[in-house]
DNA sequence: TAATGTGAAAACCTTCACAGCT
DNA sequence: AGCTGTGAAGGTTTTCACATTA
């Protein structure tokens, strides 16, 4: 897949690059705090397990970061990336669903020092309505719309049951919302205007489970 | 990438495949809980926005399922799709790591109903050790090789803080495991034949924002 | 010398389109 | 008539290889 390239636009940039992007950022952000100061594709891609050539041919999709014979430096291109992601601003999301998974969500500590805050929780059990969990105020997902305008919400984390994700998700689309993170087991069906990851850690252990059976058998014969 | 082609075996199955088996296996699994007898491609293909030829050829990969004029039998699909994955077992697994992350996965009800049985946990802390979290007894990671040998232990959660995380999968490796979920942000180095799931919210909310940014432009320019 | 940036080639994956079966 | 299974075509992504520059 590729993103579509507005008419007169010179270059369409694959999907697949856009994937990559944030591995890089981390690695570089990495490399930063250990005052790396230049950086060759073939540093990098070693720390990836991703080829030289491959890295250059991503990087030169967005500018000329680097400089021949040296490399490229490591603060130079990490905010250029950033700049690239949208990192460098604060994204406001919210969580719909406070059961286990949405309070681990909640509490989880990765996505505020990336700029990524949790503003607002939603429920549909009235019992939590009015709660507080891990200091977000739980609010009642029919006030939804509501609250993601006001609160200028950019990207939404879904994490209900199976069964109403697909309903959360479409009222979420009515909402304007662009951008949703599903932890739902469902692959929500969304207009092709918005974006929809993923998190599924039995899928991700389906597709383990297919090279495993060739391991065993090789194994014990 | 493509599964390394066994010398004399007629057809090399993309990677890409192997991940979209698992999405077939979930839609037909629901389609046999709603008692839907027959399915085509094009059904399919629908609920998963699938293109149906491409529904074709991946099953084409294992095996002639369908009948021409008719479609797939679900019950049938399902379970020769299950097999191929190696879904038709159950898998042994363990947590490393039980902070707050290891035990929300501990708990969490989604795995065994899949048959990934979580019989073990691991920590450093001599604190957690001997411990039990959610029906799971809590040994030392010092214990790791003996323990995954002991009970047939074939896949290993990662949940520990990213600074262990390349330790802990380089002592799994050691140990002879070769699948690990990672739910570390880092992506661990691996040998070849080691696969490795990670499970990054962070990244894949990175790789929304840089699409949001140009939807954000159009909106308030 | 050492490494980038990039057209061109190669590899890979998806879609087409239709023969063939039910 | 309807749908599968599949070579072949088409499109995309990766890799190659080298001109270019510090």
């Amino acid at each position: 897949m590729r993103t579509t390239p507005s008419p007169g636009w010179p270059l369409a940039i694959p999907e697949v690059v856009i994937l990559r992007l944030p591995l890089y950022v981390r690695v570089l952000t990495q490399l930063q705090e250990e005052d790396v100061e230049i950086v060759s594709s073939r540093d990098l891609g070693e720390r990836l397990a991703v080829t030289p050539a491959q890295i250059r041919k991503d990087l030169s999709y967005f500018g000329r970061f680097g400089k021949q014979g040296r490399g490229y430096n490591v603060g130079y291109l990490v905010s250029a990336l950033r700049e690239v992601l949208g990192l460098d601003r604060e994204w406001i999301t919210a969580v719909v669903g406070v059961g286990r998974l949405g309070r681990a969500i909640i509490a989880y500590p990765g996505f505020s020092p990336e700029g990524f805050k949790v503003v607002a929780a939603f429920d549909a059990d009235p019992d939590m309505v009015g709660t507080d969990v891990g200091g977000v105020a739980v609010k009642s997902i029919n006030d939804m719309a509501e609250v993601i305008l006001r609160e200028g919400i950019n990207i939404v984390i879904v994490a209900v049951p199976a069964v109403y994700a697909q309903h959360v998700v479409d009222t979420l689309v009515r909402c304007g919302i662009k951008a949703i993170l599903n932890y739902a087991p469902i692959a929500p069906r969304v207009p092709q205007n918005v974006r929809v990851r993923n998190i599924d850690p039995v899928l991700s252990l389906q597709t383990m489970t297919y090279h495993l059976k060739s391991v065993l058998a090789r194994e014990a014969p």
